[in-house]
DNA sequence: TCAGGTTGTAATCGGATGATTACCTAGACC
DNA sequence: GGTCTAGGTAATCATCCGATTACAACCTGA
């Protein structure tokens, strides 16, 4: 298999494996396991874990950013801009562990390699929803304190133990309303 | 010194470090060095560096909930409980490290201990918002979801980067609003 | 066919780190 | 004075993990 390939496979597997465990609670030998290669070849292709982690987290804030200027040159369906961007942050639940990982980094923020990064990509999105969007300073608060709440309930891997417990149903309900359905859908307690 | 004493000392010194670097990233020997201990006498007080965790994440959950519980008791001041328990909040950065422990202890859903003790203390948090402070569905999810925010934030270190990128400023103005100068005078580039 | 590049692994190394052990010191109590 | 307990450390162990090395297999073109 061509290299580019089997990167593209590494930061898949690399995207889900950092959403779980973060920076420094996953081994390059796991991220190896769940790509079907070897360990030295990880690290091969990418120089360090930190490279590997720093590429991962360029590719999701990436993979984000171009759903919702997707979302922003669609604007068929007549409702909301503030909506439509929501309902493309939820939907990307689909792209496994891109909430997760970047919320990963976002915590990362003591680190000074990764914590500058995490900034830079962070101000990113927010720059997207003032300049281009063109979201009031309100807009972009309530924008994205729904998406921290919405990442932080996936990490804690709430839906995982959906129930299991009458009270983080009801939390799950509040949290996710509509989409409550679709998200239990790939983060379920059924789901890989 | 006796040995409850010392206790404190380095849970306090623990909620710092493990704030700043996570669970998987700090290790027993910056908790010691920041406690002004030995590393062995760390982990003989506390058993394993999870039970450690698990103390700090327990204090800190007190530690919010105490002061939500003691404004919700001072009911003076006449302006919305919504707005009182936000300001209660934003006023627990002087307790340094209880937000980003506590978004620590949340993003580690995966791990099995952590993850079950870290979604207990949310749901407890959504328990007192629903039961105790009487919050409609809506207002505990646009309750938690300024203070996802507001965590991310300080996790991020964006508050210690004030004054490097207007876009940076223009973001913690966003959020923060009023508060701004109060936590940046805790948080900022020139705090501890 | 054979030289060279590409894809990949097995073996291993060295440092970090959580935990354990053995020990020390200072008071308290008799 | 002697012993017992509590508070504390130095030294060390065992394991994990990122990185390195050396090498194997397989194309591909001249």
């Amino acid at each position: 298999m061509p290299a580019a390939q089997r990167r593209e496979l590494i930061l898949d597997a690399a995207t889900g494996v950092f959403g779980d465990r973060g920076y420094h609670g996953t081994t390059t030998d796991q991220i190896a396991k769940a790509a079907g290669i070897s360990q030295p070849y990880v690290v091969r292709l990418f120089g360090t874990k930190e490279k590997l982690f720093l590429d991962v987290l360029d590719r999701a804030l990436q993979t984000m950013l171009v759903a919702f200027r997707a979302a922003l040159a669609d604007d068929g369906s007549g409702y909301p801009l503030q909506k439509r961007l929501g309902e493309t942050f939820v939907d990307l639940v689909s792209s496994k562990g891109v909430h997760r990982t970047l919320l990963q980094a976002f915590v990362s923020g003591g680190d000074a390699e990764i914590g500058r990064f995490a900034r830079a990509g962070f101000l990113d999105v927010f720059r997207f929803l003032r300049d281009e969007a063109g979201f009031t300073d309100v807009e972009v608060d309530e924008f994205l304190a729904q998406g921290m709440l919405f990442s932080v309930l996936l990490s804690l891997e709430l839906p995982r133990t959906f129930g299991t417990d009458p009270d983080g149903d009801a939390l799950m309900r509040a949290v996710f309303g509509a989409k409550c359905a679709m998200v239990l859908d790939v983060m379920g307690p059924g789901a890989s």
